[in-house]
Parts: C-alpha cells; structure tokens; sequence
DNA sequence: ATCGGTCAAGAACGATCGTTCCTAAACTTG
DNA sequence: CAAGTTTAGGAACGATCGTTCTTGACCGAT
C-alpha cells in the first residue's frame, strides 16, 4: 500500500491536452510575422491557434510569454537552418537568394518594434543576427566584420522593401550580392 | 499691440487658436519616430503635443489623418533634403554617412508596420524611398536601378539594427559604402 | 452689447485590450 | 467507483483604446 502522504503527483495526470504545444507555438509566430505584435490579441490568438485562453495563460503565462516563444522558436526552427544552409551555399549570390526567400519577417519584425522596448527580445535578434552573420561571412570571398554585418543589414533592408511596396519579384538581392562578391 | 498679427484666420473667425499646427505635425513625427502607431495612444498625443483633444480631432480627423500628415511632414522637411544634399554629396561612402546620420526611423517604422495594412502609407512610403533612390544613384560610380534600390534598402537595414542592438555607432554604413563604391 | 463662431477643458461613450475566475467535463490513479 | 488533477468553455474583470459630447471661455464682427 502507498504511503499517501508521499504521494507526489505527476505532470501527466488529469485531462490530456487537447492541442500540441509546438504546433500552437508555430501558428503563433505566423501570426506574429505578419501583424505587429500589439496588433495580434489574444483573442485573435486563441481563435486562429486552437487553444483555449486559459490552457494560453497556463502554458506561456503571458500574451509575451507566447511571443517570446514564437521568436525563439522563429530563430531555432528558421534561422539556424537557414544560415546553415547559407555557410554551404555557392558564393553570396546564393547565399542572398536564401535569406531573401527565406520567411524572417518575424525577426524583421521583432527588431524594428520590440527589440527597442523589450531587453529579452533584444538579445533574441541580437542572436540571430550573429548567426546570419557567422554563416554569410563564410560566403563573401574577402570576409571582415563591418562587411558581413552590413550584407546581414541590406538583406533584412531589401526584404522592408519587399513588405513595404508589396513587390513580389527581389532583383535587389542578386544587384547587393554582385557588390559584395569582391574579391 | 498683439503678437497674434501673424495669425491667419478663416473666412468665419472665432476664437484663435492656442497651438502651432505645424508644431504640432512635427511633434507627432517625433513621437511616431520611436514608437509603433498602436504604441502611441492619443493620450499620448494631447499630452506631449499641446493641442487639445478637441482641436486634434478637428484640425486632423482622426489619429490616423495626424499620423499621415507626420509622415507627409517627414518626406517634405526630412527625406526630400537629405536627398538634395545627398545628391551633392561626395561619393557614396559621404552620402552613406548622410543617410545613417538622418533620422529616418519614422519612414523605418512606417514601411515596416504600416504601409502592409494601410496603401496610403504605402504610397507615401514608396515615395520617399524613389526619392532617395534617385539621390543615391546620383552619387555611385556606375549606376543601375536594381543597385541604387539595394543601396537605399541596405541603408534602412543598416538603421534596423542600429536601433534593435542599440548601437551608437553604425561602422556598416562605410562597409556598405565601399562595396557599392566599385566603378 | 450681443451674436455666431472656434477653442479649451474634461467627462463620458462603447469597444476592445490582456488577464483572471468559475464551473463542468475528461482523464489517470488508487 | 472515488479521489485528484488538468483541461475546455466562457463569463467577467479593470484598464485603456479612439472618439464624441457637454459646457463654458474667448474672439471678431455687427
């Protein structure tokens, strides 16, 4: 017989979820990457997420708490694969082509309205850029560090651009590679 | 007698009014310049701009038509002179430093979060960057339209991460300058 | 002096914000 | 089955949002 008084109950008791939690994170930075982060509430959250308000708060504590998640979650699920796919590509034209294609508009996001108001968000983007800057620096034939920081810069540029005047075509990427593929 | 011989009134003349309209716009772009539209409230607004709530609704309709007028104010007074000086400018890594130098967070701010939901923001956003565009291919050595569109981009993304890192001091922009200054 | 008009000051509106609370259903364990 | 725990489903909270309304002070013209 069980000492009851001992008795420690465990994580996986009670009703089982009825949402996976990852897939919740992810819908949530598609959410974020194409509204800014006030302009996504929680009710647009739960009703395009599948997961109830409490089981929300529960979970990610905060509206931010999800955020935050989402951003980090942008950065190991998107980012990391992508400059890793960056390191290996074939000269910086390649490499721009990526991160051009590549969907960072929550990081873009991210850096432009919260990284100035939120420290955690701050050391997020910082993070990401670095690594898009380890990887493209592996790219540019006559790498130094001002260099590839400004080629990270002008992509994340050319792709506000993008956004901004709804263009879907990017011929700025291959004209920014051709400028940096000196040797 | 009155200093108030400067005033200009309508065609039905009532009290005069205790604000400077253009004072007013330029004060609003300051705000607007830091923070997201939604992150300034219009509490906000009658707070730091010295024009009562009454007259704001008024003179300009609603808190978006205050915001448009900011950012019609921010092209006429801020982008269209730089441009000119920086058409004159000395070679593209002078004209790179004028750029980085200006304040242009508030047309950052503009094509990052609104102009996607809102065309007239849009527009006027996608006016100012054809403005600097035309400025900036005046000064590189051997222009085409897709390198002065990437070397305008690539300045706006210069400014992104100046403002999410926090960084004082842009070294990027004579990077991106050098790279750009091939002839 | 008085009238028509605008402006100033602030209360107040309905809507929506992020968050919390309450109740019932669902599930594991003893 | 009973006990215990966690979820789902909403109602409801106070705060704040953008906007409007009310009241009175002020000003130029009659």
């Amino acid at each position: 017989m069980t000492d009851r008084s001992r008795i420690v109950y465990g994580e996986d008791m009670g009703r089982p979820r009825g949402f996976d939690e990852a897939e919740v994170v992810r819908a949530a930075a598609a959410l974020f990457a194409d509204r800014v982060y006030d302009g996504v509430s929680v009710d647009d959250l739960v009703g395009h997420l599948g997961v109830h308000r409490n089981s929300l708060y529960k979970t990610f504590g905060s509206k931010r708490g999800l955020y935050l998640a989402a951003l980090r979650r942008h950065l190991d699920d998107d980012v990391r694969p992508l400059a890793e796919a960056v390191a290996a590509a074939d000269g910086p034209a390649a490499a721009a082509d990526l991160v051009a294609g590549a969907g960072l508009d929550l990081l873009l996001l991210a850096a432009v309205e919260r990284a100035p108001a939120d420290p955690e968000v701050a050391a997020l983007v910082g993070e990401a850029l670095d690594v898009l800057d380890q990887a493209l620096g592996a790219v540019l034939p006559a790498p130094d560090a001002a260099a590839t920081g400004a080629f990270t810069s002008a992509l994340l540029g050319l792709r506000i651009r993008a956004r901004a005047t709804d263009s879907t075509t990017e011929p700025g990427s291959a004209a920014l590679a051709r400028r940096f593929d000196i040797r």
